[in-house]
DNA sequence: AATGAATGAGTTTTCATTCAT
DNA sequence: CATGAATGAAAACTCATTCAT
């Protein structure tokens, strides 16, 4: 029942396919099933419930998210800080990652309701504070930022992140030229960030930083 | 079938309660009928189907909150600032309005599935955001905030309090000593609001503005 | 709960349009009650149940068409007769008729599991089968037809009639030039009524007792 | 979803049980899938909908009744055609082909509303009335019949017979000695077809052709 | 005479889950 | 491993009918 195997790989894949398609509150295990090419009944063979496979899935895409920010710890603080902004940034046409995410904002309002589920929101939740928090803290060892309180602009960077995300998803297209994330973390960058840099230090272009991103994630 | 009569509002408020009972995603048609101590049918004999109740009742929430932000334009820039800011500060203990926050978060996700829903969403969003931007441009012409892009500096606002409120619901309490809408919001106050506050212009203590605002609930 | 008043009268209007409008078997109390623009309550002071009422309906109409039939008594029967015949030609430009006689139908295949539509149903049958069997008789008696036995050829008239009138209503519109009753009435006549005509007694042409029929309608 | 497996085969004939015991109008899933001795949930898991399961009843059915015509073309015309219209007398003991021509007719009513049962309905018209107008164009070829008009002639067979049956199906049992369906078929074979015979050519009786198809029904 | 409000008893449909094969 | 067949429990919605006013 673990998923470790060939098939449970290709039920997590479809798992997320149709999250994408189906959102989470409308997803039904035919849909999933739908999405493997394979019975329901194949499902309850690998994973007792529906519960269960849902938990492994967000198990599943919460440890590959901490691979990802787990590389990149080379860069220089004033550039990861960048570059874990610019991970919120979104363009309108990424319209599956719009989807996932969707359905991620989905199961996060299920935590209440589901002892299982908010354990793992509660870990990606440390995976990214703790993450923001100690770029700053690092930042701030090398001289490369300000005095401040990492926790606690570690959670106010967090919250506007999350918040911008939240807001671009669930409503219309609102904003013309900019979308609402990319202006959330411009303003985070200028009225945030740039304000506690020490002397001489300067932050890389943020269309650099989602260019290299970007490069990335085609590779 | 407007919902306007007596009865109407006994079934928006009992969907209120089932709303904080039950969150949205598990809400049955019986659950409000039962909060309301009516059948089903009576629910069906008032909303046509179970999202026109949904929608009405988002109207119905929204309305309200427009008047209560609708208050208080007498009170200076700099407080009315504070007290936008406060209305997003909870402590744990308020169960009712934690839940009813969750199930509005729920009905959120919806948004991008179901037109009516996004529309109230909309709405909702312009009044947040509109309402900061009216006061940071009230202030800045008063000379009361130094030159800011209001629309930029609102958005930044409502996101990071939006993305407090949602991560403080979703998550299990992980803040010893502070909330964490109260530690965004105290952050914000002080290294955003605060660094553009003209000479002389000094914000009111936040919780000054939190007991003001919980003597006006209770009254 | 005769049905006998102003609002009586109303309400079996009303009946009739909402048969017309919705067919017997998706007929609801609400759509007669907005056919009238009265309330379904108002129904059920009047007639007991839906089914008081559809009985009381159709005893209305049977009436209605029982003194139509007593009309024409002075015709000559070789002329009654085809009027006989020309009463169940229809035009598919008829809408209203068509279908109001399909609502008949459906009540008609209700007969058998309830006695009193049944009761009806055997009276107008009746009506129907011995107005044909006695202006054949009357025809036999005054020399105009040759010796037939007048019930067991009014049988074979109505069966065919009926049948061509249900076969019309329910089925596409597959005839191209003629509709399926003018041409199931045209072979009766020449088939079964012209042969047992007497010498020298001639119809009158289909068409100029339909003209007449017509007249009559719009008057 | 095609139902051509056993448990589709079961679910059919239970819906043909079912229609006889209940009626089209008042048939519930319920009802088929206690014919069945199945649940509901089977039946919309082999028939996405009720009215899905009911058109491939009805083109079950007729496609029985095609392949039953499709036999007895060997006989010589005359008595292909007296076959025909045997078909159609039943005997008021007959209880079960009674409730389920019943059950046709309150489907046939529903044929307007609905686009695939009329589809239905008019591909059964084309195999009845396509019949008929065919034995009669042969036997005409083959010298047996004098010259008619195939095709109105049958219209008038076929529209004869079905009001027959309709009126003996929806009818109290008023004819003493003889059932409706009966009297007209006799009235049709001695007033329409007996005229049109060739000389020399003889219908056979009635009774033996009767007897014929019980004796083949019970095989 | 007339109605709005209210309901009980259904009806179709959905879906996670199970089980024999 | 894998599936088709099967089901129980629930959900939204409908409708004739009732009742206080």
């Amino acid at each position: 029942m673990s998923g470790e195997s060939v098939a449970g790989d290709e039920i997590l894949d479809g798992t997320h396919s149709a999250l994408c398609t189906h959102g989470y509150a409308d997803l039904t295990m035919q849909d999933i099933a739908d999405e493997c090419d394979r019975s329901t009944a194949l499902l309850h063979y690998h994973y007792d419930t529906k519960e269960d496979l849902l938990v492994a899935f967000l198990d599943h895409i919460i440890g590959e998210y901490e691979e990802k920010l787990a590389t990149e710890t080379d860069d220089p603080p004033e550039r990861r800080l960048v570059t874990f902004l610019a991970r919120f940034v979104y363009t309108p046409d990424e319209d599956r990652r719009q989807s996932f995410h969707l359905a991620l904002l989905e199961m996060r309002s299920q935590g209440p309701f589901n002892e299982r589920i908010r354990a793992e929101l509660d870990r990606s939740d440390e995976v990214l504070r703790g993450t923001a928090a100690e770029v700053l803290r690092n930042g701030t060892e090398a001289g490369v930022f300000e005095q401040v309180d990492p926790d606690r602009t570690a959670a106010l960077l967090v919250a506007a992140l999350d918040g911008a995300r939240t807001r671009q998803i669930t409503l219309g297209d609102g904003q013309p030229e900019d979308t609402y994330t990319r202006a959330v973390v411009e303003e985070l960058l200028s009225q945030v960030i740039e304000p506690i840099l020490a002397d001489g230090v300067e932050l890389p272009p943020l269309d650099d930083v989602l260019a290299e991103l970007s490069r990335e994630e085609t590779s």
